[in-house]
DNA sequence: CGGCATTTTGTGCAAGCGGTCAAAAAGTCA
DNA sequence: TGACTTTTTGACCGCTTGCACAAAATGCCG
């Protein structure tokens, strides 16, 4: 049931993907309603209709962010050796060319944490859930890396992939004030240098 | 010359402390100029007329808390071994109580990053300058310690220097919304054990 | 074809924002 | 004391914000 009335006359999906890349480059409070309103071409009720208000909005754009990356951080990571995927994953964040304005800066999850988890526990939970995902998802790798004497053993998989995402997060959000490429590159590959084994 | 005219009634900068912390525990949008009128028991235009606007005010905070930062960064590297003021100063971001609200999180050059430096010149040079700085200080007594066989040589110091930049902001930044104290130490004894010697 | 459910559209609104200003107050100095 | 300079005070402004709502539009189903 519930097919009937008249039918939505934009992408649901490719609007809040749409939102996505506005709340990445701007942020939270730098973008506003109008803002989308004007970048999706849709009517004020329209997205109120539809995403509920501004934070549910944000939020939504949040999950499908967290969505994709854990997709991509799976994929990378589930063969293979570990240490060039998780290379990867460290500098990517640091990789963008950064002259266009508009472009999307640093880890969205990051964002977040900084501008809306001290007041919003809903964010809180959103990124404490990323976090724990990301730590649950490299740690795994990480054991069975240093089952086959890629890693080191040092440190538990768990330590290691709490520092990872230390490293990467401060890496994408330092990234965003404008850092030395080689130099990042060369403090990624001393810490993936450091966990071989 | 110049000593005439109505004196101030409030102490500069001790004003300017108290609106550090704010603007620390809640950031720059969160804050409103009523907020800091109420809390700094003055009137706005008082506010306006030592400081100028939100944005000048917000900055000088921000220098504020970094000359202190720098000051103790510098400080605490500048006698005896280094590698245990390394990993203090890598955990205090994470050692905060986190009970009451109002409590300051995380490293504000870090909130700075991430709320203003997108859309503020101003704001990314300070934050440039203070990461710079860091790098600076923080590979210099690596430098030594390198030299006195303290801290292992597979990288640079500078490398090793920014790692340590990544890793600190990083951790500070997820520590705002939440993190298992223990395995946040277990991270930072994992990096400080890696640059051993 | 005609009710029905739903979305669209655009206006409207109260609240809060950052910021300004003119008058009163409070010192200094001749 | 009385001009002069600066700060305080609190009212005020224009703007933008997030959000609500009523009327029109649109497609489905009996």
């Amino acid at each position: 049931m519930a097919r009937t009335g008249r039918p939505r006359a934009f992408d649901e999906s490719q609007a809040l993907e749409r939102a996505l890349m506005l709340f990445w480059s701007r942020g939270y409070g730098a973008t506003s309603v109008q803002d989308l309103v004007e970048a999706l071409s849709l009517e004020r009720g329209s997205l109120y209709g539809a995403f509920g208000d501004k934070r549910s909005f944000y939020l939504a754009a949040v999950r499908l962010y967290w969505d994709t990356y854990e997709r991509g951080l799976i994929a990378a990571l589930q063969e293979g050796p570990v240490l060039p995927a998780l290379r990867e994953v460290l500098v990517t964040p640091a990789g963008a060319p950064e002259d266009t304005p508009d472009a999307p800066h640093g880890c969205m999850i990051g964002n977040t944490t900084a501008e809306l988890v001290p007041q919003d526990d809903e964010a809180r939970e959103v990124v404490a859930r990323a976090h724990a995902r990301f730590i649950e998802i490299v740690a795994g790798a990480l054991r069975r890396a240093q089952a086959e004497g890629e890693v080191t053993t040092a440190a538990t998989p768990e330590a290691q992939a709490q520092l990872l995402l230390f490293t990467v997060q401060g890496l994408s959000l330092v990234s965003r004030a404008g850092v030395d490429q080689a130099a990042a590159l060369a403090a990624a590959d001393a810490l993936i240098g450091a966990l071989r084994a």
